[in-house]
RNA sequence: UGCCUCAUGGUGUAACGGUAGCACAACUGACUCUGGAUCAGUUUGUUAAGGUUCGAAUCCUUAUGAGGCAACCA
């Protein structure tokens, strides 16, 4: 790939963000301070929509020599794990980003309930003791007005020992609740009394039971944002509406003085909102992602046909193809669907450069060349690389009997197809021209054998007379083939009936052929492929050796990708 | 029917009051030891109606369409 995409270069384009980013260092905001952050919750393995926002956090701070954080959002015990943590780094170090710093929002669970304490003591929050279901009736509904908890003016001080006390888990979850103080008349629901802190006593993952009471997001993020010292913070559209809660939790914050200083001036965070990655036949919901693993749908999170990056990493993809993907992609607020086919023609122009070219056959048939003796062998030479000549030559073996794609052969050839074909000249690539005489097939018509002669002098590929093959075809050798386990995907996400995509039942909706095991024959040098190679097995498409289920000396291949166009016959 | 946001070819984006451009997809052709790749070319677009202006995709108004917001999720 390009030299600008190897070095995680950011998008060149002057999308709003850039110019957002671009008008706050004119105005000399922050000192000049770029600094942003990934802040996923660990609560699931990352996807190609999360590769979008890394790519998008990083390469801003990137392009303005800015800091970019890498922070884990987990002020909700019940989903969150360790191991998603770990997970979470090594995606994001494999896509090929490096964060400045890392973080827990579970570190700053201290510095939170100061500034909360300090919102009961200033009036601006108070100790709730409606249920949720009450509450309901309170908070009004977006198009009227809400009344005001009756718990609204209880004395600070009593809110202050009850809050104390939540945090010591004296109360039962759900009894009481932590909200801030604002309008319950806003239009904007997030203004009427949102709650910010909550009482779970689920043991949490980097805390463990050190705390019974929890901050909500609107309150913990503008908090996390400030004390790291971030400067623009982008998010999702879905998070526009809290904008307004998000600044005013900044507000209160500076009243108290809580905002960090650069060269004595105030670094304050803000919050702009991008449209998510929509692909088309895909399904990206963490939720239903989490539901294929729990249920077995899909063998785990890396599963090859999963859009985690995981799971494209298995499938072959390279973090160079998924930069170029993102970069394309670009940025705007319009909620888009972007066509797959975008991503596979990321993944084939990388691969195309790199990939090891091998011979392989899929669906065999066997190929037996009359005119060459028993037990006689020749070396043919092949291209590793026709895109990359560095990439040198191999040595393979061409015997009497070989294995050719089945749908290589048409006994009688349609219009313009230039393979192999009784009476039609056609090049096994590397090694000879060939010529079809004829064919056996057993009693139901199916070709068993299909013979022929080939030139000698055409040793290498080539004609001396200089004659045009418009054909070429691969093979491998009956003798040495090794037969090795190959999975074929198709879109796992394909949706034939958007209704029941729609009505939330998307596991009917699942194309339940995505995954097809066969056994091919390879040429003998894929015995050797390591976990994570990429090949091109010439027209079959981009393979990759699995990580996960391959031994030495029988690597399984996942297709990566097919080749652009399969040839087929137009009538 | 409250508030917020968005609308440019089939798809994704650029143009920031001054020639609607790029990429993917599709289609043609050339070349090729992959019907791939590469190269060249073609087709297709400013949601609608008003207004401001010498000039509007861009600014204003209205309409239409799409999405978000009524978790003690993030």
């Amino acid at each position: 790939m390009n030299e600008e995409i190897d070095s995680c270069s950011p998008d060149t384009s002057r999308h709003f963000l850039r110019q957002w980013i671009e008008e706050d260092l004119a105005a000399g905001r922050n000192d000049g301070a770029v600094v942003t952050r990934f802040p996923p919750e660990p609560n699931g393995w990352i996807h190609i929509g999360h590769a979008k926002a890394i790519y998008i956090d990083f390469g801003m701070a990137a392009l303005f020599n800015g800091r970019c954080h890498l922070r884990m959002d987990d002020t909700n015990p019940s989903k969150e794990t360790d191991e998603f943590v770990e997970q979470l780094k090594r995606d994001v170090s494999w896509l090929g980003y490096t964060w400045h710093a890392f973080f827990y929002a579970a570190d700053m669970f201290e510095a939170m309930w100061e500034i909360a304490e300090n919102l009961i003591l200033t009036g601006h929050a108070y100790i709730c003791a409606l249920s949720q279901d009450e509450w309901k009736t309170y908070r009004g509904i977006p198009t009227e007005p809400g009344r005001p908890s009756p718990y609204r003016d209880r004395p600070a001080e009593e809110s202050l020992d009850l809050f104390r006390r939540m945090r010591a888990g004296e109360f039962a979850e759900g009894s009481l609740c932590l909200r801030a103080k604002i309008d319950m008349a806003s239009p904007n629901i997030h203004f009427r009394d949102p709650v910010i802190y909550r009482i779970l006593h689920t043991p949490h993952y980097h805390t463990g039971d050190a705390w019974h009471a929890y901050p909500m997001y609107d309150f913990a993020h503008p908090i996390e944002d400030a004390l790291e010292g971030v400067t623009h913070s982008m998010c999702t559209l879905e998070f526009e509406v809290h904008r307004p809660l998000y600044d005013w939790v900044v507000d209160r914050m500076d009243a108290m003085g809580k905002l960090l200083t650069r060269a004595g001036k105030k670094i304050r965070p803000q919050q702009r909102e991008f449209a998510r990655l929509n692909l088309t036949y895909t399904v990206m919901s963490k939720r239903k992602l989490l539901q294929l693993v729990q249920e077995k749908r899909v063998e785990d999170w890396d599963d090859p046909r999963m859009p985690t990056v995981a799971g494209l990493r298995r499938r072959g993809y390279t973090p160079e193809s998924i930069r170029a993907f993102c970069e394309k992609i670009g940025v705007s607020k319009y909620e888009s669907e972007t066509d797959v086919a975008l991503l596979e023609y990321c993944i084939r122009a990388d691969l195309n450069t790199i990939a090891t070219r091998r011979m392989a056959v899929l669906n065999p048939v066997k190929v037996i060349i009359d005119n060459m003796p028993h037990g006689t062998q020749l070396i043919a030479e092949a291209q590793n690389n026709p895109e990359d000549p560095a990439a040198g030559t191999r040595k393979i073996a061409f015997t009497r009997e070989l294995y050719i794609e089945r749908d290589d052969f048409m006994e009688e050839p349609a219009k313009k197809f230039f393979r192999c074909a009784p009476g039609q000249e056609v090049r096994l690539r590397g090694a000879c021209l060939f010529t079809c005489t004829h064919t056996v097939k057993d009693p139901e018509g199916r070709i068993l054998e299909i013979h022929g002669t080939y030139d000698p002098l055409s040793t290498g590929g080539n004609a001396p007379d200089g004659r045009k093959v418009k054909g070429t075809i691969h093979w491998v050798s009956a003798q040495y083939a090794h037969p090795a386990t190959v999975r074929l995907y198709d879109r796992l996400f394909v949706i034939p009936d958007p209704l029941s995509h729609e009505s939330g039942d998307f596991l009917n909706a699942l194309n339940p052929d995505s995954e097809t095991t066969l056994t091919a024959y390879l040429e003998p040098a894929l015995k050797d492929a390591r976990p994570g190679e990429h090949y091109q097995f010439e027209r079959l498409g981009y393979f990759c050796a699995d990580t996960r289920h391959s031994t030495p000396g029988a690597p399984v291949f996942n297709r990566t990708v097919t080749l652009k166009d399969s040839w087929a016959p137009k009538n």
